[in-house]
RNA sequence: GGCCUCAUCGUCUAACGGUUAGGACACCGGGUUUUCAUCCCGGCAAUCGGAGUUCGAUUCUCCGUGAGGUCACCA
């Protein structure tokens, strides 16, 4: 790495507020942070909203939600400001004047004389023809002067281009795909193509990351930068995220889920980081599980697959419970009070809790201990109130457990009520300490002759009116005995 | 349709031209003398097809095939 530099790297991501931010997304915003924040450089947000049409209300709140939510803070945007601002691009139409100003006064921009029925025409003819439709095959000898109620077009100068991706490779392509596109639409507003061209000079930025969908205007974004006499960035195109089934890109249509979706399920903002990285991305080596600080120093840009990754909810859920594992109980607690939604910039992040609305009575230390047994089950913190309902209140007698059981099922009512009540008179004369009631419940076994699964599948039930709980002897230690012994006798009157 | 790109287990992926093609998720077994889960062990499972270059090809070249992108006054 030539370092010379190394604090020159300056990449955005630059998303237009037109819907939701889903995980594709993200994705091409994490890898320019992580490029941004490995060389020490800055990471900008950009907003273009161009299209006031397809604009939603709210989209670009929702995208600093986002990126916040990840922990992928930007250095310069719309709502912080920044020395190359402003940062959307409604308010910098000015500033694509006087870049336009320049192509016209160099021969290099002209008005689109034509009607879009017009247009429309050309294209048909070119269709019918069976041959491409370029806009520059009908390019006026006499253009008007452009006034602003016509679209501004750039005159190009079409040749073979090849360049460098930095993540595709070697690209090239022929002179047939550099065309006359618009510049400034006739509403006044600059075409991506054009404006995020000169924001970028403007901005200083080093790095384009983006999705794979601009490949094919690359040679057209080449002929305008030379025109401009600008020096490319380097380029970087990602590959698509794939919806999980069919081959269709990623997207909100499919169902797919956006980034705050994710983190108000309890998604932890490091298990989404690491695994939207692992999308496509890898260091070589077999470790699945970095770190944030581990990603930025190992990340780059050629490393990563120049392949379709498809999306697949259920390593994201391994993945995740493998971080609510690893995460210290005070931490771990701490998160499940507060949906770590956090909207202002500074703001600290939403009060609102995971856990079951029958929790909210009990004390802190009792829920830390209903956190410490099912935290190693726990995929992700919406599940809270399934796993731990019973702990808090007490669920209604529900027959299904024991019809539906695989092993209960085929005992007699009359045996299955003597069993349990064999187990009450037994654990009524428990302590309840954990080594005591271990040691009980071993002894019934033995006793009764059943087997475990059997046994401790009726006394769960009774105690827990659940198909799973954490260990049986920790379960009804921490609910008490008393609340335990109502238990199954509330089950042994219901049989 | 033109142009561009891509192609390893079901999924995410590894492999300076030389490996029994490796790991992870999922799934299936077994163990941790209690369910679920965790953890451990084991199993299933892939180089799209065909030529060529080479002593040797997942890797390089070409041709097919398949998939994706793009051909807007959308980004």
């Amino acid at each position: 790495m030539s370092d010379s530099n190394i604090s020159s790297v300056r990449t955005r991501f630059a998303p237009s507020p037109t819907g939701l931010l889903h995980v594709g997304g993200i994705r091409t915003a994490l890898f320019a942070w992580l490029l941004a924040r490995q060389q020490g450089g800055q990471f900008i947000l950009r907003i273009e909203d161009t299209d006031q049409k397809r604009e939603m209300q709210g989209a670009d709140q929702h995208l600093m939600d986002s990126l916040r939510a990840l922990g992928l803070d930007y250095d310069e945007g719309p709502d912080i400001g920044g020395p190359c601002g402003p940062y959307r691009q409604s308010d910098r139409l000015e500033r694509y004047q006087e870049w336009a100003r320049q192509l016209i006064d160099a021969g290099r921009a002209y008005a689109d004389p034509y009607s879009p029925e017009e247009l429309q025409a050309f294209r048909e003819q070119a269709q019918k023809e069976k041959r491409p439709f370029l806009f520059r095959d009908h390019r006026p000898e006499n253009p008007p002067a452009w006034d602003g109620s016509k679209p501004l077009r750039f005159k190009s100068e079409p040749k073979a281009y090849s360049w460098t991706d930095a993540v595709m490779g070697k690209l090239s392509t022929g002179p047939e795909v550099v065309d006359d596109f618009i510049l400034i639409k006739s509403d006044g507003y600059p075409t991506y193509n054009f404006a995020h061209i000169c924001d970028d000079a403007d901005m200083k930025i080093s790095h384009v990351i983006r999705g794979q969908e601009f490949i094919s205007s690359v040679p057209n974004y080449l002929n305008l930068y030379e025109a401009l006499g600008l020096e490319p960035p380097v380029l970087a195109t990602m590959p698509h995220i794939l919806a999980g089934e069919g081959n269709k890109k990623l997207s909100k249509r499919d169902g797919a889920k956006d980034v705050l979706d994710y983190i108000r399920e309890g998604y932890l903002p490091e298990a989404l980081v690491n695994f939207i990285a692992s999308m496509g991305w890898n260091d070589g080596t077999e470790q699945e599980i970095f770190s944030r600080d581990e990603l930025i120093a190992k990340f780059s840009l050629d490393r990563i697959q120049k392949s379709g990754a498809r999306f697949d909810e259920r390593r994201l859920l391994w993945m995740n419970g493998s971080y609510v594992r690893e995460l210290p109980l005070e931490d771990l607690y701490a998160k499940t009070i507060n949906t770590g939604m956090a909207v202002e910039p500074n703001a600290a992040p939403q009060a609102g809790s995971y856990w079951p609305e029958a929790a909210a009575d009990a004390s802190v230390e009792y829920r830390m201990h209903v956190l410490e047994l099912v935290q190693e089950r726990l995929k992700y913190l919406a599940e809270l109130p399934e796993l731990t309902m019973f702990f808090f209140e007490d669920l209604p007698v529900d027959p299904e457990l024991i019809s539906g059981h695989k092993q209960l099922k085929k005992l007699e009512p009359t045996e299955i009520k003597e069993l349990l009540q064999r187990s009450r008179d037994s654990l009524a004369e428990s302590d309840f300490s954990i080594d005591d009631l271990t040691q009980r419940l071993n002894g019934l076994l033995e006793a009764t002759g059943q087997k475990p699964a059997v046994l401790f599948s009726l006394i769960r039930i009774a105690t827990t009116q659940s198909p799973a709980s954490p260990g049986l002897a920790e379960t009804m230690h921490l609910l008490g005995k008393d609340r335990s012994l109502q238990r199954i006798d509330n089950q042994l009157a219901a049989l």
